[in-house]
DNA sequence: GCAGTAATGATAACTCATTATCAATAAATA
DNA sequence: TATTTATTGATAATGAGTTATCATTACTGC
């Protein structure tokens, strides 16, 4: 059966904790706040896991590496062109069959912002200032 | 300077006649009509400078292969889940700002439509009958 | 047509994220 | 505590797309 080891336990805790997706890359490094010694092996493997048993979900965003987060309701991704931190978006623009030709089914759709985040928004407003 | 060879004009040619983007092994396989010899490599080298000179766009769907079409006004993009092909879909949700959180700035979005082309839906409206 | 050289084609090499390997470690259970 | 074996960490291997190499081909200007 499966162990509890305190690898597991802090990879799941800093994706349960975050409110946004990571990169594996992210996670390692959090994780290792916890658990020095992580290998990076070791958090592709849980983040298999999870995959797997559909409890964190993928995002891909164009020309980037996958990022993970646990699975919610139907949401978008902003990325800051900045930060490069992607966040959560819960609004939705709602039904677009509107957009597409005669004949057309839309299924489902993603979509992605980009732009500031409120924190980059300020820095650069400061900078100005100065 | 540049010479103009078959090889070249021949991978212009297929995406310069092509409403949609293209995978570099769809633009091998529709070049290789006019040039029956054409390498893969030479489709690449040619997609780079096409892209480098910004003629070319890159459509990059999460999880797939990129696709090159011709640069042109801003679109989205209609994914076929059944046939896999990737329409250009000309109409646009207009301004997200009001999806964002307080202080973010939304500079450009992306979206993408998943659902059945009409040829797709068609074919499968007329399994169904018989 | 000829010289000069950009472009091509075949394929080896590369990149880089991810996965496999395997000896060592440490949970779980008796 | 001893035993079993799932898990880990270091790193080699993998895979897939893309790029580099290099001998050969074929445009372009003379």
């Amino acid at each position: 059966m499966e162990r509890s080891t305190r690898q597991r336990t802090a990879i799941r805790e800093v994706l349960a904790n975050s409110d946004r997706p990571l990169l594996a890359d992210e996670v390692l490094t959090h994780a290792q706040a916890n658990v020095p010694g992580l290998g990076i092996a070791t958090v592709y493997r849980n983040l298999k896991i999870l995959v797997n048993e559909e409890s964190l979900q993928v995002v891909n965003l164009p020309g980037d590496k996958p990022r993970f987060e646990f699975t919610h309701h139907h949401h978008h991704h902003f990325c800051c062109e900045q930060c490069k931190r992607v966040f959560d978006i819960h609004a939705c623009p709602g039904d677009l069959s509107r957009l597409v030709p005669e004949g057309f089914t839309v299924l489902k759709h993603e979509l992605n912002l980009y732009g500031l985040c409120a924190q980059c928004a300020l820095n650069l407003e400061e900078a100005k200032l100065t």
